[in-house]
DNA sequence: GCGTCGTGTCATTTC
DNA sequence: ATGAAATGACACGAC
């Protein structure tokens, strides 16, 4: 009996623990995280594959030096270039891929190190084996997940022979090491940041566009450092550098990279990750279409058509975004704990204010950087700006990604500085973060009026700055919103403020009050005593003037049988007490 | 872990 | 009737 309890209760343990695990399904989390000795597992297989990426690192840094004495630093650009004349014949197995590479590349800007050229360079540095595998190294899969399906490497390269796939493996790890270099890494950055900038929601309908192990691994894996890119870089990803490599360019050169990325050679094997990457590419490829005209920015295509695009950009923006605690959001359901109503209503454009909050979770990270970076006086068709301004949208949760555990944690803290702040620090910080959330959300929309502006208008000229600008129905309902968040921030602030002097006015008040009720008290029992007194006086003074009245024979007046009564003109009466007795022996008379 | 404080936000009421 | 201001209530983070 007892054991059937146990079992009983063991399977309701169980049943609750499938039920909780559900839950951390539905919340992102797998079982494995829960499992002990699979973490340990997990634990001793990520130092072993630590150990192996140094081992290869410091082989790859030999390899890298000896790849750069064999460069010429050019010293307009910074760049490396080849050596003049190299001697060594390129070896057989490279041979078809030159001739790809050289059609291709020869037209590219000469400043720049070709393909072919460095190809000519790793074949002259690293002998190379005849291929002998026709798919992508498995290197590709060794950070792969076991439950995440293989790259499929055929379709993203429509090519027959592209000319990675027939690397050997020798070669491709030459290729990674270029990769690995800092000024590729960032021109790998820079490329995926303008791409997402120009267009944050892919366009392409390829499905290798939707599958998430080509979205998701470059993004992830590039801004971990050269250890993941070395080992995730697929070889079509390579492919996209065959570009000019413009190295250590500037942040603010963005505009030149995006004209530049038209340029690149699109007869080389792009399809794969080019495509996520360089939608310019595929806009111009795709029948004369257009597409993003220089000017025009991403929130020109949300307004073409808002309900699709925020479908599928809300995932983008929130999605990649943990939540600030351990990654369990109570809203993480569509029926969470929001308020059902929404000012965004039917949900037609991807914000609801609960979603920003969501997004608001990480108050003290990289949002308020931008927020003191970029100036919200934009003018909205500003092409360079917008793409400044959206850079944000896409790079914070990068930057959420690279600090996971310290977003909360405000710049003095993290340069040692842990004493406490002043009150009016702290609320000066907070005040800055809640600008920064509503800055935030201004940029994202592109609300070409500072927070500021929008709270501390009054109304006519608010409305009037309004009407002079066209706004769609999201960036009307985001300035509502701040307005009025703004100014029922500063109604709480002085609520409280008037609520603290209320109570200290009555504070004060009852202080006054008590003082004064001392005071009355003390005046009160003088005034008794005083009035004792007054009494005393009088009753002598009345018995003084009895004492010198006599009748006609002399004889004094009782004060018993008599008493003085003034009349209403003044003058003074002796009346005998004898209504007094009289009425004293009738109350005694009918009492009996 | 719990209580307190300061603050932001929302819903509702008041003006 | 309408919008702004005021306020109660709640949540959250810091301490």
């Amino acid at each position: 009996m007892m054991d059937m309890e146990v079992v009983h209760s063991g399977q309701q343990d169980m049943d609750l623990i499938d039920i909780l695990w559900n839950q951390d399904i539905d919340l992102g989390a797998r079982r494995e995280v829960f499992d002990y000795n699979h973490r340990q597992k997990e634990h001793e297989l990520q130092r072993q594959r630590e150990l192996e990426e140094e081992k290869r690192l410091d082989l790859l840094r030999e390899r890298e030096k000896a790849l750069l004495a064999q460069l010429q630093l050019d010293e307009e650009t910074g760049e490396y270039i080849p050596c003049p004349a190299p001697s060594a014949p390129l070896q057989s197995a490279v041979t078809s891929l030159e001739v790809t590479q050289n059609v291709n590349f020869t037209e590219e800007n000469g400043d720049a190190m070709s393909f072919d050229e460095c190809l000519q360079l790793l074949a002259e540095t690293f002998p190379v084996e005849e291929t002998e595998s026709m798919s992508v190294p498995s290197s590709n899969n060794i950070m792969m997940s076991p439950e995440q399906p293989p790259l499929p490497v055929a379709s993203l390269s429509p090519a027959p022979l592209s000319p990675p796939q027939r690397m050997s493996p020798d070669l491709e790890q030459a290729w990674m090491e270029l990769l690995s270099l800092p000024e590729l890494q960032q021109c790998l950055n820079m490329q995926m940041e303008e791409a997402l900038d120009t267009a944050p929601y892919p366009l392409s309908n390829s499905p290798e566009v939707q599958n998430p192990n080509f979205t998701f691994y470059p993004m992830t894996n590039l801004t971990d450092g050269n250890t993941n890119s070395l080992n995730v870089c697929s070889a079509e990803f390579v492919n996209t550098l065959n570009g000019p490599a413009p190295s250590m360019a500037p942040p603010d050169n963005l505009s030149q990279m995006e004209a530049k990325a038209p340029q690149l050679n699109t007869n080389f094997v792009t399809e794969g990750f080019c495509d996520i990457f360089c939608p310019n590419t595929i806009l111009e490829e795709s029948g004369g279409q257009q597409g993003l005209e220089e000017n025009e920015t991403p929130m020109d295509l949300y307004s073409l058509s808002p309900g699709e695009a925020f479908d599928r950009g809300k995932p983008n923006l929130t999605a990649e975004i943990p939540d600030s605690d351990s990654g369990i959001s109570s809203n993480t359901s569509p029926n969470g704990s929001s308020p059902p109503k929404s000012v965004y209503g039917d949900g037609s454009f991807g914000y609801s204010d609960s979603d920003m909050e969501e997004m608001d979770q990480n108050p003290g990270s990289a949002e308020s950087d931008y927020s003191e970076l970029f100036s919200l006086n934009f003018q909205p068709d500003d092409h360079q700006t917008a793409v400044a301004v959206a850079a944000p949208l896409v790079d914070v949760p990068q930057q959420q990604e690279r600090k996971p555990k310290h977003h909360q944690t405000d710049p003095a803290e993290e340069s040692g500085h842990s004493n406490a702040p002043f009150t009016k620090d702290k609320q000066k910080k907070r005040s800055d973060v809640r600008l920064s959330r509503d800055e935030q959300r201004a940029k994202a929309l592109k609300v070409p009026f500072t927070v500021d502006m929008i709270i501390n208008l009054p109304v006519d000229d608010f409305n009037e700055m309004m009407s002079k600008h066209q706004m769609n129905e999201a960036q009307l309902a985001l300035v509502r919103d701040i307005r009025r968040r703004g100014k029922n921030k500063v109604a709480a602030q002085n609520c409280r403020k008037r609520k603290m002097e209320n109570i200290v006015g009555l504070e004060g008040e009852l202080d006054s009050l008590k003082e004064e009720k001392e005071r009355l008290l003390s005046e009160k029992s003088q005034n008794i005593t005083s009035l004792k007194e007054m009494k005393k006086q009088l009753n002598t003074l009345y018995l003084e003037v009895f004492s010198m009245l006599r009748d006609e024979k002399g004889n004094s007046y009782s004060p018993s049988n008599y008493s003085l009564q003034q009349s209403s003109d003044g003058s003074i009466f002796l009346v005998p007490r004898v209504k007094k007795t009289f009425k004293t022996e009738h109350n005694r008379l009918s009492s009996l």
